[in-house]
DNA sequence: AAGACGAAAGTGGTTGA
DNA sequence: TCAACAACTTTCGTCTT
């Protein structure tokens, strides 16, 4: 697994650090993120349950579900995946197999638009290949139970993306996700919701370590600040200040903070436009930090030395 | 003049009876 | 199903640099 890049094109340091799981690569001496949509390491799948294991565990050639013919029209309820299922997950697929024959030209037609789309917000916010799969799959799943009836298949789509990142450590913004895919906020949020629900998907909290890359990349701020920014922040979660906040909230004041002791000050207005929250949460974050942990020492003496 | 700060009122979502 | 509730936003006035 070559390293292709091997120098920073900012700054030309060669301190590159390279991050499998979220696809990218960040200068280690400027912080620039150089390549977000690389390639992906790692296992690219999930596997709900053990038929899921079976058809996405392979040799050979691999298949994709952003191919939209994939998964569907073909092969529910095939032999081989019938034999590995008992009780309410047979039930299950000998519905689903009734029911896909009578609509499945209706399923492929939807997929075919849904997959399009996906294609699209996805590629427009630069998301690893990996996130774009497990979105396709997410979808797939939804169509094929029927949840995109009554709802847009675009705000799916947002949805099962959202998702995907989410479960991908790659979070981003539901205002992101609304941006590029033309969706309302909250009907992202509610299909998101719904979709996750039906489908029995499991999503952690997203942890606000993960945004810090990106906003300080955004914000220009070196990886010194990045990197007490993650200090901070993993303080912060030690003194239990981030449960049941907003994730990127608490990311934007910490690198507020962060920024203000390495003497790079960010205005607050800034690092909000950034985060996607307002300055007064960043301030109310701010300043449980700054109670909480002991930080008004380390500002001090930086105002003093200054 | 711009940024930081804080109070007050409003919003959307979660929770628990 | 409804009301209480927490987190966050919007708005606005005041203070600081």
């Amino acid at each position: 697994m070559a390293n292709y890049i091997k120098k920073c094109p900012e700054c030309g340091g060669i301190n590159l650090i390279l991050n499998k799981e979220k696809g990218e690569i960040i200068c280690k001496d400027c912080g620039l993120v150089i390549e977000e949509k690389m390639i992906d390491f790692g296992q690219e799948w999930r596997e709900f349950d053990h038929d899921q294991a079976d058809k996405m565990r392979r040799t050979g050639a691999p298949m994709t579900y952003t191919k939209f013919d994939r998964g569907l029209g073909t092969d529910i309820g095939q032999k081989g995946d019938l034999y590995k299922l008992e009780g309410k997950g047979r039930n299950k697929y000998f519905r689903l197999r009734k029911w896909q024959y009578r609509v499945s030209t209706a399923i492929e037609r939807n997929l075919k638009l849904a997959l399009a789309e996906l294609r699209r917000v996805s590629s427009y916010l630069k998301l690893p290949k990996s996130v774009e799969e497990e979105a396709a799959r997410i979808y797939t799943l939804a169509v094929q139970r029927g949840l995109v009836r009554g709802r847009s298949m675009e705000s799916v789509v947002a949805g099962a993306l959202y998702a995907a990142c989410r479960r991908h450590e790659v979070p981003r913004t539901l205002d992101e996700l609304s941006e590029a895919s033309g969706i309302d906020k909250k009907e992202i949020g509610r299909t998101y919701r719904f979709v996750t629900r039906e489908l029995g998907i499991r999503i952690l909290p997203s942890n606000p370590v993960d945004y810090i890359p990106r906003f300080a990349s955004a914000l220009k701020l070196s990886p010194d600040t990045q990197s007490k920014a993650v200090e901070i922040l993993e303080m912060a979660q030690k003194s239990e200040l981030t449960s049941g906040r907003g994730p990127t909230g608490i990311a934007a004041a910490s690198l507020y903070v962060a920024a203000l002791i390495n003497n790079e000050k960010k205005t607050q207005r800034e690092v909000a436009d950034i985060a996607g929250v307002t300055e007064v949460t960043i301030r109310n974050r701010y300043k449980e930090l700054l109670k909480k942990l002991n930080l008004k020492d380390q500002i001090k003496k930086k105002e003093i030395a200054a």
